[in-house]
DNA sequence: GCTATTCTTTGATCTGGATCAAGGCTCCGT
DNA sequence: ACGGAGCCTTGATCCAGATCAAAGAATAGC
Protein backbone atom coordinates (compact mmCIF):
# COMPACT_ATOMS: atom_id res chain seq x y z
CA UNK A 1 0.00 0.00 0.00
CA UNK A 2 2.86 2.07 0.81
CA UNK A 3 4.38 1.63 -2.23
CA UNK A 4 1.12 2.18 -4.68
CA UNK A 5 1.16 5.87 -4.58
CA UNK A 6 4.74 6.11 -6.71
CA UNK A 7 3.17 5.33 -10.35
CA UNK A 8 5.59 4.72 -12.36
CA UNK A 9 4.49 5.36 -16.12
CA UNK A 10 7.35 2.83 -17.71
CA UNK A 11 5.84 0.27 -15.08
CA UNK A 12 2.09 0.92 -16.67
CA UNK A 13 3.16 0.60 -19.74
CA UNK A 14 4.86 -2.42 -19.16
CA UNK A 15 3.44 -6.28 -20.38
CA UNK A 16 2.29 -9.50 -18.35
CA UNK A 17 5.43 -10.88 -18.99
CA UNK A 18 7.36 -8.30 -16.78
CA UNK A 19 4.51 -7.77 -13.72
CA UNK A 20 5.16 -9.05 -10.99
CA UNK A 21 1.50 -9.39 -10.24
CA UNK A 22 0.25 -12.16 -13.12
CA UNK A 23 0.93 -14.87 -11.29
CA UNK A 24 -2.22 -13.51 -8.91
CA UNK A 25 -4.84 -12.13 -12.02
CA UNK A 26 -3.81 -14.62 -14.07
CA UNK A 27 -3.13 -18.66 -14.00
CA UNK A 28 0.24 -19.78 -13.40
CA UNK A 29 1.68 -21.74 -15.50
CA UNK A 30 0.85 -19.97 -18.61
CA UNK A 31 2.67 -20.74 -22.04
CA UNK A 32 4.98 -17.60 -23.10
CA UNK A 33 2.65 -17.87 -26.32
CA UNK A 34 -0.52 -17.84 -24.40
CA UNK A 35 0.23 -15.13 -21.97
CA UNK A 36 1.21 -13.08 -25.50
CA UNK A 37 -1.84 -13.56 -26.55
CA UNK A 38 -3.67 -12.49 -23.54
CA UNK A 39 -1.19 -9.51 -22.96
CA UNK A 40 -2.72 -8.63 -26.59
CA UNK A 41 -6.53 -7.82 -25.33
CA UNK A 42 -5.83 -5.90 -22.30
CA UNK A 43 -5.89 -2.34 -21.99
CA UNK A 44 -3.09 -0.53 -20.14
CA UNK A 45 -5.72 2.20 -18.81
CA UNK A 46 -3.78 6.17 -17.40
CA UNK A 47 -3.58 5.86 -13.38
CA UNK A 48 -6.82 6.21 -11.42
CA UNK A 49 -6.83 9.13 -9.06
CA UNK A 50 -8.15 8.59 -5.63
CA UNK A 51 -12.01 9.08 -5.35
CA UNK A 52 -12.14 8.42 -9.48
CA UNK A 53 -14.43 5.65 -10.29
CA UNK A 54 -13.17 2.54 -12.41
CA UNK A 55 -16.94 1.97 -13.12
CA UNK A 56 -20.57 2.76 -11.59
CA UNK A 57 -23.68 0.86 -10.83
CA UNK A 58 -26.03 0.66 -13.79
CA UNK A 59 -23.41 1.37 -16.58
CA UNK A 60 -22.81 -1.60 -19.15
CA UNK A 61 -20.73 -4.21 -18.51
CA UNK A 62 -17.66 -4.12 -20.46
CA UNK A 63 -14.75 -5.24 -19.30
CA UNK A 64 -13.59 -6.80 -15.80
CA UNK A 65 -10.76 -4.96 -14.64
CA UNK A 66 -7.05 -6.71 -12.74
CA UNK A 67 -5.80 -4.10 -10.32
CA UNK A 68 -2.31 -3.62 -10.51
CA UNK A 69 -1.25 -0.73 -7.92
CA UNK A 70 -3.24 1.10 -5.30
CA UNK A 71 -6.61 -0.07 -3.28
CA UNK A 72 -10.40 0.03 -4.50
CA UNK A 73 -13.76 0.04 -2.53
CA UNK A 74 -16.76 -1.46 -4.14
CA UNK A 75 -19.95 -1.17 -2.98
CA UNK A 76 -24.06 -1.28 -3.99
CA UNK A 77 -26.43 1.34 -3.17
CA UNK A 78 -29.45 0.53 -1.22
CA UNK A 79 -32.73 2.51 -2.33
CA UNK A 80 -31.99 5.61 0.13
CA UNK A 81 -28.96 5.91 -1.38
CA UNK A 82 -26.73 4.58 1.39
CA UNK A 83 -23.76 3.38 0.15
CA UNK A 84 -22.77 -0.54 1.34
CA UNK A 85 -19.28 -1.71 0.66
CA UNK A 86 -19.15 -5.05 -0.08
CA UNK A 87 -15.20 -4.86 -0.18
CA UNK A 88 -11.82 -3.54 -0.56
CA UNK A 89 -9.12 -4.58 -3.16
CA UNK A 90 -5.79 -5.33 -3.27
CA UNK A 91 -3.23 -5.13 -6.19
CA UNK A 92 -3.35 -8.59 -8.30
CA UNK A 93 -6.79 -8.94 -8.02
CA UNK A 94 -9.80 -8.90 -10.48
CA UNK A 95 -12.79 -6.67 -9.98
CA UNK A 96 -16.09 -6.37 -12.27
CA UNK A 97 -17.04 -10.42 -12.43
CA UNK A 98 -20.08 -9.38 -10.51
CA UNK A 99 -21.52 -7.52 -13.22
CA UNK A 100 -21.05 -10.83 -16.25
CA UNK A 101 -24.99 -11.86 -15.61
CA UNK A 102 -27.18 -8.54 -15.87
CA UNK A 103 -24.48 -7.12 -18.16
CA UNK A 104 -24.54 -4.10 -16.09
CA UNK A 105 -22.91 -3.42 -13.14
CA UNK A 106 -24.25 -3.84 -10.01
CA UNK A 107 -21.83 -2.13 -7.50
CA UNK A 108 -19.21 1.09 -7.94
CA UNK A 109 -15.64 0.46 -7.94
CA UNK A 110 -13.69 3.80 -6.77
CA UNK A 111 -10.09 4.30 -5.99
CA UNK A 112 -9.08 4.60 -2.67
CA UNK A 113 -5.50 5.88 -3.54
CA UNK A 114 -4.22 6.22 -6.96
CA UNK A 115 -4.42 3.37 -8.44
CA UNK A 116 -3.56 1.60 -12.06
CA UNK A 117 -5.40 -0.75 -13.66
CA UNK A 118 -5.03 -3.46 -16.59
CA UNK A 119 -8.60 -3.30 -18.61
CA UNK A 120 -9.54 -6.89 -19.61
CA UNK A 121 -12.53 -6.48 -22.37
CA UNK A 122 -14.32 -9.47 -21.38
CA UNK A 123 -16.02 -10.83 -24.65
CA UNK A 124 -12.18 -11.09 -25.47
CA UNK A 125 -11.52 -12.59 -22.39
CA UNK A 126 -14.16 -15.24 -22.69
CA UNK A 127 -13.20 -16.05 -26.66
CA UNK A 128 -9.61 -16.50 -24.91
CA UNK A 129 -10.51 -18.89 -21.72
CA UNK A 130 -12.03 -20.72 -24.59
CA UNK A 131 -8.58 -21.49 -26.28
CA UNK A 132 -5.92 -21.38 -23.17
CA UNK A 133 -5.70 -24.14 -21.14
CA UNK A 134 -6.66 -23.06 -17.70
CA UNK A 135 -8.02 -19.95 -18.36
CA UNK A 136 -11.49 -20.71 -17.93
CA UNK A 137 -10.74 -23.00 -15.06
CA UNK A 138 -9.11 -19.75 -13.70
CA UNK A 139 -12.08 -17.50 -14.04
CA UNK A 140 -14.57 -20.05 -12.70
CA UNK A 141 -11.77 -20.34 -9.49
CA UNK A 142 -11.43 -16.72 -9.09
CA UNK A 143 -15.17 -16.41 -8.87
CA UNK A 144 -15.32 -19.17 -6.73
CA UNK A 145 -12.90 -17.55 -4.14
CA UNK A 146 -15.07 -14.22 -3.92
CA UNK A 147 -17.78 -16.26 -3.39
CA UNK A 148 -16.28 -18.45 -0.34
CA UNK A 149 -15.07 -15.22 0.87
CA UNK A 150 -18.32 -13.60 1.12
CA UNK A 151 -20.16 -16.57 2.85
CA UNK A 152 -16.96 -15.64 5.76
CA UNK A 153 -18.28 -12.05 5.54
CA UNK A 154 -21.34 -13.05 5.59
CA UNK A 155 -20.96 -15.14 8.65
CA UNK A 156 -19.23 -12.51 10.75
CA UNK A 157 -21.67 -9.87 10.35
CA UNK A 158 -24.70 -12.42 10.94
CA UNK A 159 -22.67 -13.18 14.25
CA UNK A 160 -19.74 -12.12 15.42
CA UNK A 161 -19.28 -9.17 18.23
CA UNK A 162 -17.82 -5.94 16.97
CA UNK A 163 -14.40 -7.52 18.34
CA UNK A 164 -14.58 -10.04 16.70
CA UNK A 165 -15.44 -8.27 13.36
CA UNK A 166 -12.37 -5.97 13.37
CA UNK A 167 -9.93 -8.69 14.51
CA UNK A 168 -11.48 -10.58 11.53
CA UNK A 169 -11.40 -7.75 8.85
CA UNK A 170 -7.50 -6.66 10.43
CA UNK A 171 -6.18 -10.26 10.00
CA UNK A 172 -7.79 -10.79 6.34
CA UNK A 173 -5.97 -7.42 5.54
CA UNK A 174 -2.66 -8.76 7.12
CA UNK A 175 -2.80 -12.35 5.60
CA UNK A 176 -3.50 -10.25 2.10
CA UNK A 177 -0.81 -8.14 1.99
CA UNK A 178 1.84 -10.90 3.06
CA UNK A 179 0.68 -12.57 0.31
CA UNK A 180 1.62 -10.19 -1.82
CA UNK A 181 5.00 -10.15 -0.07
CA UNK A 182 4.46 -6.88 1.89
CA UNK A 183 4.81 -6.93 5.64
CA UNK A 184 1.82 -9.17 7.00
CA UNK A 185 2.09 -6.58 10.88
CA UNK A 186 3.01 -2.61 9.55
CA UNK A 187 0.68 -1.47 7.07
CA UNK A 188 -1.35 1.20 5.73
CA UNK A 189 -5.10 1.26 5.86
CA UNK A 190 -6.00 3.16 3.06
CA UNK A 191 -9.87 3.08 3.84
CA UNK A 192 -10.77 5.89 5.96
CA UNK A 193 -12.74 4.64 9.68
CA UNK A 194 -16.11 5.67 8.16
CA UNK A 195 -15.67 2.76 4.90
CA UNK A 196 -14.16 0.08 7.66
CA UNK A 197 -17.40 0.70 9.78
CA UNK A 198 -19.60 0.24 6.64
CA UNK A 199 -18.24 -2.78 5.77
CA UNK A 200 -18.43 -4.27 8.92
CA UNK A 201 -22.08 -3.01 9.35
CA UNK A 202 -21.19 -1.09 12.95
CA UNK A 203 -20.82 2.89 13.48
CA UNK A 204 -17.74 4.89 13.16
CA UNK A 205 -17.78 5.60 16.87
CA UNK A 206 -17.34 1.52 17.72
CA UNK A 207 -14.29 1.29 15.13
CA UNK A 208 -12.44 4.02 16.98
CA UNK A 209 -13.05 2.78 20.14
CA UNK A 210 -11.86 -0.62 19.36
CA UNK A 211 -8.68 0.81 17.58
CA UNK A 212 -7.86 2.40 21.28
CA UNK A 213 -8.75 -0.45 23.23
CA UNK A 214 -6.80 -3.17 21.13
CA UNK A 215 -3.50 -0.42 21.36
CA UNK A 216 -4.21 -0.80 25.21
CA UNK A 217 -4.66 -4.34 25.09
CA UNK A 218 -1.26 -4.58 23.62
CA UNK A 219 -2.55 -6.06 20.36
CA UNK A 220 -1.56 -3.01 17.98
CA UNK A 221 0.05 0.16 17.42
CA UNK A 222 -2.24 2.72 15.47
CA UNK A 223 -1.47 5.83 14.60
CA UNK A 224 -3.86 7.45 12.35
CA UNK A 225 -3.77 5.21 8.76
CA UNK A 226 -0.58 3.42 9.84
CA UNK A 227 -1.06 -0.12 11.55
CA UNK A 228 1.49 -2.52 13.55
CA UNK A 229 0.22 -5.60 14.39
CA UNK A 230 2.12 -6.65 18.17
CA UNK A 231 -0.29 -9.98 18.69
CA UNK A 232 -1.31 -11.27 15.56
CA UNK A 233 -2.05 -14.78 17.00
CA UNK A 234 -4.03 -13.15 19.58
CA UNK A 235 -6.00 -11.03 17.06
CA UNK A 236 -6.70 -14.02 15.21
CA UNK A 237 -7.99 -16.19 18.08
CA UNK A 238 -10.31 -12.78 18.36
CA UNK A 239 -10.97 -13.10 15.09
CA UNK A 240 -12.36 -16.75 15.14
CA UNK A 241 -13.00 -16.70 11.31
CA UNK A 242 -15.76 -19.11 9.96
CA UNK A 243 -12.92 -20.89 7.95
CA UNK A 244 -9.91 -19.53 6.80
CA UNK A 245 -10.29 -17.47 4.42
CA UNK A 246 -8.91 -19.33 0.48
CA UNK A 247 -9.09 -15.98 -0.91
CA UNK A 248 -5.54 -15.78 0.81
CA UNK A 249 -4.77 -19.05 1.10
CA UNK A 250 -4.66 -19.84 -2.50
CA UNK A 251 -2.78 -16.23 -3.20
CA UNK A 252 0.13 -17.75 -1.11
CA UNK A 253 -0.24 -20.60 -3.14
CA UNK A 254 0.30 -19.50 -6.23
CA UNK A 255 2.82 -17.17 -4.86
CA UNK A 256 4.96 -19.88 -3.75
CA UNK A 257 4.47 -21.98 -7.10
CA UNK B 1 -42.55 -26.32 -2.74
CA UNK B 2 -45.36 -27.66 -2.42
CA UNK B 3 -44.84 -30.38 -5.08
CA UNK B 4 -41.71 -31.12 -4.47
CA UNK B 5 -43.27 -33.68 -1.40
CA UNK B 6 -43.98 -36.13 -4.38
CA UNK B 7 -41.12 -37.98 -5.95
CA UNK B 8 -41.86 -39.51 -8.88
CA UNK B 9 -39.22 -42.05 -9.91
CA UNK B 10 -39.83 -42.10 -13.33
CA UNK B 11 -39.26 -38.41 -13.54
CA UNK B 12 -36.14 -38.83 -11.65
CA UNK B 13 -34.86 -41.29 -14.48
CA UNK B 14 -35.88 -38.71 -17.12
CA UNK B 15 -33.37 -36.57 -18.91
CA UNK B 16 -33.02 -32.93 -19.10
CA UNK B 17 -34.80 -32.81 -22.68
CA UNK B 18 -37.78 -33.40 -20.77
CA UNK B 19 -36.97 -31.67 -17.09
CA UNK B 20 -39.12 -28.68 -16.91
CA UNK B 21 -35.87 -26.90 -15.62
CA UNK B 22 -33.41 -27.30 -18.02
CA UNK B 23 -34.13 -23.31 -18.57
CA UNK B 24 -33.08 -22.58 -15.25
CA UNK B 25 -29.80 -24.52 -14.79
CA UNK B 26 -28.52 -24.64 -18.29
CA UNK B 27 -28.22 -22.06 -20.58
CA UNK B 28 -31.42 -22.18 -23.20
CA UNK B 29 -31.10 -22.32 -26.77
CA UNK B 30 -28.80 -25.04 -26.71
CA UNK B 31 -29.00 -27.30 -29.68
CA UNK B 32 -30.43 -31.03 -29.40
CA UNK B 33 -26.98 -32.73 -29.96
CA UNK B 34 -25.48 -30.25 -27.29
CA UNK B 35 -28.27 -31.28 -24.96
CA UNK B 36 -27.65 -35.28 -25.16
CA UNK B 37 -24.41 -34.45 -24.37
CA UNK B 38 -24.44 -32.39 -21.15
CA UNK B 39 -27.14 -35.30 -20.45
CA UNK B 40 -24.58 -37.78 -20.93
CA UNK B 41 -22.14 -36.28 -18.17
CA UNK B 42 -25.16 -36.33 -15.81
CA UNK B 43 -25.60 -38.83 -12.84
CA UNK B 44 -29.01 -39.10 -11.64
CA UNK B 45 -28.95 -40.03 -7.97
CA UNK B 46 -31.71 -41.59 -6.33
CA UNK B 47 -33.57 -38.87 -3.83
CA UNK B 48 -31.86 -37.04 -0.97
CA UNK B 49 -33.83 -37.86 2.04
CA UNK B 50 -34.83 -34.37 4.60
CA UNK B 51 -31.88 -33.69 7.11
CA UNK B 52 -29.36 -35.75 5.01
CA UNK B 53 -26.25 -34.38 3.58
CA UNK B 54 -25.31 -33.78 -0.35
CA UNK B 55 -21.88 -32.85 0.34
CA UNK B 56 -20.56 -31.86 3.72
CA UNK B 57 -17.64 -28.88 4.11
CA UNK B 58 -13.97 -30.49 3.47
CA UNK B 59 -15.23 -33.32 1.41
CA UNK B 60 -13.44 -33.10 -1.72
CA UNK B 61 -14.96 -31.78 -4.26
CA UNK B 62 -16.18 -33.65 -7.54
CA UNK B 63 -19.32 -32.36 -8.63
CA UNK B 64 -22.00 -30.04 -8.80
CA UNK B 65 -25.59 -30.42 -8.25
CA UNK B 66 -28.51 -29.30 -9.86
CA UNK B 67 -31.46 -28.93 -7.62
CA UNK B 68 -35.05 -31.00 -9.62
CA UNK B 69 -37.33 -30.70 -6.44
CA UNK B 70 -37.05 -29.99 -2.76
CA UNK B 71 -35.03 -28.00 -1.25
CA UNK B 72 -31.56 -27.26 0.20
CA UNK B 73 -29.60 -25.21 2.96
CA UNK B 74 -26.20 -24.90 2.44
CA UNK B 75 -23.97 -23.53 5.52
CA UNK B 76 -20.19 -23.36 6.64
CA UNK B 77 -19.25 -24.08 10.33
CA UNK B 78 -17.55 -21.69 12.18
CA UNK B 79 -14.23 -22.29 14.98
CA UNK B 80 -17.21 -23.59 17.77
CA UNK B 81 -18.96 -25.49 15.70
CA UNK B 82 -21.97 -23.22 15.53
CA UNK B 83 -23.75 -23.58 11.98
CA UNK B 84 -23.92 -20.31 9.41
CA UNK B 85 -26.81 -20.70 6.89
CA UNK B 86 -25.44 -18.89 3.92
CA UNK B 87 -28.74 -19.69 1.76
CA UNK B 88 -31.45 -21.87 1.04
CA UNK B 89 -31.79 -23.34 -2.38
CA UNK B 90 -34.58 -23.94 -5.13
CA UNK B 91 -34.97 -26.02 -7.90
CA UNK B 92 -33.69 -25.17 -10.66
CA UNK B 93 -30.23 -23.84 -9.13
CA UNK B 94 -26.50 -25.02 -9.10
CA UNK B 95 -25.04 -26.39 -6.01
CA UNK B 96 -21.21 -26.40 -4.96
CA UNK B 97 -19.78 -23.98 -7.31
CA UNK B 98 -17.96 -21.77 -3.99
CA UNK B 99 -15.91 -25.10 -3.65
CA UNK B 100 -14.10 -24.67 -7.47
CA UNK B 101 -11.24 -23.14 -6.17
CA UNK B 102 -10.31 -25.07 -2.84
CA UNK B 103 -11.15 -28.63 -4.52
CA UNK B 104 -12.46 -29.08 -0.98
CA UNK B 105 -16.02 -28.46 -0.23
CA UNK B 106 -16.41 -25.11 1.71
CA UNK B 107 -20.14 -25.12 2.78
CA UNK B 108 -22.12 -28.14 3.59
CA UNK B 109 -25.26 -29.01 1.63
CA UNK B 110 -28.42 -30.58 3.46
CA UNK B 111 -31.80 -31.25 2.30
CA UNK B 112 -34.88 -29.39 3.65
CA UNK B 113 -37.07 -31.81 2.47
CA UNK B 114 -37.05 -35.04 0.25
CA UNK B 115 -35.03 -33.58 -2.83
CA UNK B 116 -33.27 -35.11 -6.32
CA UNK B 117 -30.36 -33.72 -7.94
CA UNK B 118 -28.57 -34.03 -11.07
CA UNK B 119 -24.87 -34.72 -10.26
CA UNK B 120 -22.46 -33.27 -12.59
CA UNK B 121 -19.08 -33.90 -12.70
CA UNK B 122 -17.43 -30.80 -12.22
CA UNK B 123 -14.29 -31.85 -14.34
CA UNK B 124 -16.25 -33.02 -17.46
CA UNK B 125 -18.41 -30.39 -17.34
CA UNK B 126 -15.89 -27.71 -17.69
CA UNK B 127 -14.30 -29.95 -20.88
CA UNK B 128 -18.04 -29.54 -22.12
CA UNK B 129 -17.70 -25.46 -21.36
CA UNK B 130 -14.94 -25.30 -23.59
CA UNK B 131 -16.95 -27.14 -26.64
CA UNK B 132 -20.81 -26.01 -26.24
CA UNK B 133 -21.04 -22.44 -27.17
CA UNK B 134 -22.49 -20.83 -24.34
CA UNK B 135 -22.11 -23.31 -21.61
CA UNK B 136 -18.61 -21.41 -20.53
CA UNK B 137 -20.42 -18.33 -20.33
CA UNK B 138 -23.67 -19.71 -18.69
CA UNK B 139 -21.49 -20.90 -16.10
CA UNK B 140 -19.82 -17.65 -15.49
CA UNK B 141 -23.12 -15.80 -15.14
CA UNK B 142 -24.68 -18.42 -12.54
CA UNK B 143 -21.87 -17.65 -10.31
CA UNK B 144 -21.95 -14.22 -11.25
CA UNK B 145 -25.95 -14.06 -10.25
CA UNK B 146 -24.54 -15.69 -6.59
CA UNK B 147 -22.26 -13.23 -5.92
CA UNK B 148 -24.51 -10.07 -6.77
CA UNK B 149 -27.25 -12.43 -4.11
CA UNK B 150 -24.64 -12.49 -1.45
CA UNK B 151 -23.80 -8.93 -2.21
CA UNK B 152 -27.44 -7.94 -1.29
CA UNK B 153 -27.73 -10.11 1.51
CA UNK B 154 -24.25 -8.84 2.96
CA UNK B 155 -26.67 -5.57 3.16
CA UNK B 156 -29.08 -6.51 4.53
CA UNK B 157 -27.03 -8.01 7.65
CA UNK B 158 -24.81 -4.63 7.30
CA UNK B 159 -27.59 -2.25 7.89
CA UNK B 160 -31.18 -3.50 7.61
CA UNK B 161 -33.62 -3.68 10.80
CA UNK B 162 -35.31 -7.01 11.67
CA UNK B 163 -38.50 -6.01 10.26
CA UNK B 164 -36.39 -5.12 6.72
CA UNK B 165 -34.43 -8.15 6.82
CA UNK B 166 -37.85 -10.89 7.11
CA UNK B 167 -39.44 -8.57 4.30
CA UNK B 168 -36.84 -9.17 2.33
CA UNK B 169 -36.34 -12.67 2.52
CA UNK B 170 -40.16 -13.25 1.91
CA UNK B 171 -40.34 -11.24 -0.80
CA UNK B 172 -36.77 -12.77 -2.16
CA UNK B 173 -38.75 -16.03 -1.87
CA UNK B 174 -41.80 -14.74 -3.32
CA UNK B 175 -39.80 -14.18 -6.47
CA UNK B 176 -37.84 -16.89 -6.65
CA UNK B 177 -41.31 -19.07 -6.31
CA UNK B 178 -42.55 -17.02 -9.06
CA UNK B 179 -39.67 -17.60 -10.90
CA UNK B 180 -40.39 -21.06 -10.75
CA UNK B 181 -44.41 -20.98 -12.33
CA UNK B 182 -45.39 -21.50 -8.08
CA UNK B 183 -47.66 -19.14 -6.55
CA UNK B 184 -45.84 -16.09 -5.29
CA UNK B 185 -48.07 -15.34 -2.70
CA UNK B 186 -49.17 -18.20 -1.17
CA UNK B 187 -46.25 -21.00 -0.19
CA UNK B 188 -44.67 -23.43 2.50
CA UNK B 189 -41.58 -22.81 4.21
CA UNK B 190 -39.44 -25.61 4.28
CA UNK B 191 -36.86 -24.22 6.83
CA UNK B 192 -37.38 -23.87 10.59
CA UNK B 193 -37.99 -20.78 12.31
CA UNK B 194 -34.42 -21.29 13.56
CA UNK B 195 -33.00 -21.18 9.94
CA UNK B 196 -34.16 -18.42 8.86
CA UNK B 197 -33.25 -16.33 11.99
CA UNK B 198 -30.06 -17.80 11.28
CA UNK B 199 -29.41 -16.82 8.14
CA UNK B 200 -30.92 -13.10 8.90
CA UNK B 201 -28.96 -12.74 11.90
CA UNK B 202 -30.99 -12.75 14.25
CA UNK B 203 -32.93 -14.52 17.11
CA UNK B 204 -35.26 -17.18 16.57
CA UNK B 205 -37.76 -15.03 18.89
CA UNK B 206 -37.70 -12.02 16.96
CA UNK B 207 -38.22 -14.26 13.73
CA UNK B 208 -41.36 -14.78 15.48
CA UNK B 209 -42.86 -11.97 16.89
CA UNK B 210 -41.87 -10.35 13.66
CA UNK B 211 -44.61 -12.98 11.68
CA UNK B 212 -47.08 -12.04 14.19
CA UNK B 213 -46.62 -8.78 14.21
CA UNK B 214 -46.62 -8.69 9.78
CA UNK B 215 -49.55 -10.76 10.43
CA UNK B 216 -51.53 -8.55 12.75
CA UNK B 217 -50.51 -5.28 10.50
CA UNK B 218 -52.47 -7.84 7.05
CA UNK B 219 -49.10 -7.75 5.35
CA UNK B 220 -49.40 -11.56 5.22
CA UNK B 221 -50.78 -14.80 6.77
CA UNK B 222 -48.74 -17.51 9.00
CA UNK B 223 -50.01 -20.65 9.60
CA UNK B 224 -46.74 -23.09 10.97
CA UNK B 225 -45.22 -23.59 7.50
CA UNK B 226 -47.42 -21.96 4.91
CA UNK B 227 -47.36 -18.07 4.28
CA UNK B 228 -50.13 -16.60 2.48
CA UNK B 229 -48.53 -12.70 1.45
CA UNK B 230 -51.64 -10.35 1.51
CA UNK B 231 -49.56 -7.05 0.74
CA UNK B 232 -46.55 -7.73 -1.34
CA UNK B 233 -46.12 -3.88 -2.80
CA UNK B 234 -45.96 -2.70 1.15
CA UNK B 235 -43.50 -5.93 2.31
CA UNK B 236 -41.19 -4.85 -0.38
CA UNK B 237 -41.24 -1.32 0.86
CA UNK B 238 -40.24 -2.94 3.91
CA UNK B 239 -37.74 -4.42 2.36
CA UNK B 240 -36.15 -1.90 0.79
CA UNK B 241 -33.93 -3.79 -1.27
CA UNK B 242 -30.28 -3.01 -2.13
CA UNK B 243 -30.40 -3.75 -6.06
CA UNK B 244 -33.43 -6.05 -7.46
CA UNK B 245 -32.19 -9.29 -6.83
CA UNK B 246 -30.82 -10.37 -10.19
CA UNK B 247 -31.35 -14.05 -9.07
CA UNK B 248 -34.80 -14.41 -9.69
CA UNK B 249 -35.04 -11.81 -12.51
CA UNK B 250 -32.35 -13.22 -14.82
CA UNK B 251 -34.55 -16.71 -13.66
CA UNK B 252 -37.67 -14.92 -15.10
CA UNK B 253 -36.42 -14.15 -18.20
CA UNK B 254 -35.34 -16.66 -18.91
CA UNK B 255 -38.25 -18.82 -18.23
CA UNK B 256 -39.82 -15.89 -20.43
CA UNK B 257 -37.57 -17.20 -23.04
C1' DG C 1 -52.03 -44.10 20.56
C1' DC C 2 -48.92 -42.18 23.93
C1' DT C 3 -44.78 -40.00 25.41
C1' DA C 4 -40.55 -37.51 24.46
C1' DT C 5 -38.45 -34.26 21.94
C1' DT C 6 -38.18 -30.55 19.17
C1' DC C 7 -40.27 -26.32 17.34
C1' DT C 8 -42.80 -22.15 18.06
C1' DT C 9 -44.86 -18.41 20.46
C1' DT C 10 -45.25 -14.83 23.97
C1' DG C 11 -43.71 -12.20 27.88
C1' DA C 12 -40.07 -9.91 30.90
C1' DT C 13 -35.56 -8.33 31.35
C1' DC C 14 -30.98 -6.93 30.06
C1' DT C 15 -27.18 -5.23 27.25
C1' DG C 16 -24.07 -4.39 23.25
C1' DG C 17 -23.49 -1.12 20.37
C1' DA C 18 -25.94 2.75 18.11
C1' DT C 19 -26.80 7.45 18.47
C1' DC C 20 -26.07 12.04 20.16
C1' DA C 21 -22.77 15.51 21.47
C1' DA C 22 -18.56 17.87 21.44
C1' DG C 23 -13.71 18.67 21.13
C1' DG C 24 -9.14 17.73 18.82
C1' DC C 25 -6.39 16.47 14.57
C1' DT C 26 -5.17 16.64 9.63
C1' DC C 27 -5.02 18.01 5.50
C1' DC C 28 -6.47 21.02 2.00
C1' DG C 29 -6.72 25.29 -0.52
C1' DT C 30 -5.68 30.15 -0.35
C1' DA D 1 0.66 30.66 7.93
C1' DC D 2 -4.34 30.57 8.35
C1' DG D 3 -9.09 29.09 8.11
C1' DG D 4 -12.30 25.65 7.02
C1' DA D 5 -13.93 20.99 6.13
C1' DG D 6 -13.54 16.59 6.98
C1' DC D 7 -11.83 12.96 9.84
C1' DC D 8 -11.16 10.80 14.21
C1' DT D 9 -11.66 10.19 19.14
C1' DT D 10 -13.93 10.07 23.63
C1' DG D 11 -17.83 10.50 26.71
C1' DA D 12 -22.91 10.09 27.93
C1' DT D 13 -27.27 8.26 26.90
C1' DC D 14 -30.59 5.29 24.85
C1' DC D 15 -32.87 1.55 22.52
C1' DA D 16 -33.40 -2.43 19.23
C1' DG D 17 -33.08 -6.72 19.64
C1' DA D 18 -30.75 -10.51 22.36
C1' DT D 19 -31.32 -13.42 26.12
C1' DC D 20 -33.85 -15.71 29.73
C1' DA D 21 -38.01 -18.08 31.00
C1' DA D 22 -41.93 -20.80 30.32
C1' DA D 23 -45.86 -22.66 28.22
C1' DG D 24 -48.23 -24.47 24.14
C1' DA D 25 -48.11 -27.03 19.35
C1' DA D 26 -46.42 -30.45 16.37
C1' DT D 27 -43.78 -34.36 15.13
C1' DA D 28 -41.21 -38.56 15.81
C1' DG D 29 -40.25 -42.65 18.09
C1' DC D 30 -41.89 -46.56 20.46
Amino acid sequence: MTKSRVVNLDELRSHCQKCSLYRLCMPMGLEQGDLERLDRIIHRRRPVEKGEYLYRIGEPFQSVYALRAGSIKTFTINQEGHEQIVGFHLPGELLGLDAIAGKVHVTSARALETVSVCELPFERLEELSLQIPGLQHHLLSLMSEELQHEHCHLAVLARAPVESRLASFLCQLSDRFRARGYSATDFNLSMSRNDIANLLGMAVETISRLFSQFQEQGLLKVERKHVQIRDLPALQTLANRCTTDVRTESALNRQEH
